[in-house]
DNA sequence: GTAATTTCTAAACCTAACTTTAGGTCAAGG
DNA sequence: CCTTGACCTAAAGTTAGGTTTAGAAATTAC
């Protein structure tokens, strides 16, 4: 198979470190588009290597893949970023961060002011803060509701 | 009802902000162990509403339910915490905490260095650090390998 | 030319943490 | 007594992000 023909989705899997069963997953998603061969297989460019670079990078900064492809989506004919790109992407993909971390230091001074308080009392205490969730993307509804305590 | 009978699965529900479905789930997980009145129904002490304002805090700071049932079981007689419980349990929190902020704070830091390099070559680029995932609980292996890559 | 890989699709399965549904029982109010 | 609302169990459904399986077709290797 000459370069010109592409890579075939093993060969990018073995490239990226992704399952072929992942890479099939996110043209489901539509995080990547493939062409297909005269066989019917699928046919990726290198650059798509890099594309799915970036999803996994951005996974890492706690992205989901609907968010991906919609950063994705943002470039000029939904290509795949260029080193360009790329710098105003991470600017973005700092703030989100920020806030993340800044949400888990609230937290972790919330603890410190009540280790030893033992009160646990959920409307008073700053502990638990439902619009303040560490947990990253769970899953399910966690609905609630305001009600006297005296635990 | 009188006080003494203990709470409905109901009353508890209201008073911690749960669902009672969950609540019944906590219960399948060996999270709370509410004894039955003579018609059947789940009836609860007045510390379980602590013992599960407890879980939920815990679940914010990231905290699996089995993780959850082995901090709690591991108190004298499975009791739900007490203040001084508390005490010994939130510096335990702390420290997870702490290094989830770090994990965090070190993916910022290759973030700033990267920002406007725009290589994404896995093997070589900091920002693609798979032991080091900022993804709390996520689901399923994402195994990887290595290969050389020229994106 | 044939055997061994790869790849194809569609559908089912997986985990975590729950919710929803169905069909029936219990408890409280009038 | 009768109705309404709370409760019961068991099983199936939900979401995210994939993996596994089955059976068939395409490619590659010898």
């Amino acid at each position: 198979m000459a370069v010109s023909d592409g890579l075939s989705i093993g060969a990018l899997a073995r490239r990226t470190g992704l399952a072929v069963s992942a890479i099939r997953y996110y043209e489901a998603q539509g995080l990547i588009s493939p062409w297909r061969n005269p066989g019917g297989q699928r046919r990726y460019q290198r650059a798509d290597i890099r594309r799915l670079s970036f999803v996994m990078i951005a996974q890492q900064f706690g992205l989901t893949l609907p968010e991906i492809r919609e950063v994705l989506s943002g470039l000029p004919g939904n290509r795949t970023p260029t080193p360009k790109d790329w710098t105003e992407i991470s600017k973005g993909l700092r703030s989100h961060l920020d806030q993340r971390i800044d949400t888990l230091i609230r937290l972790r001074d919330n603890l410190d002011g009540c280790i030893g308080c033992g009160c646990l009392s959920l409307p008073k205490c700053a502990l638990y803060n439902p619009d303040d969730r560490a947990k990253s993307h769970g899953s399910g509804p966690r609905y609630l509701m305001g009600d006297a305590p005296e635990g």
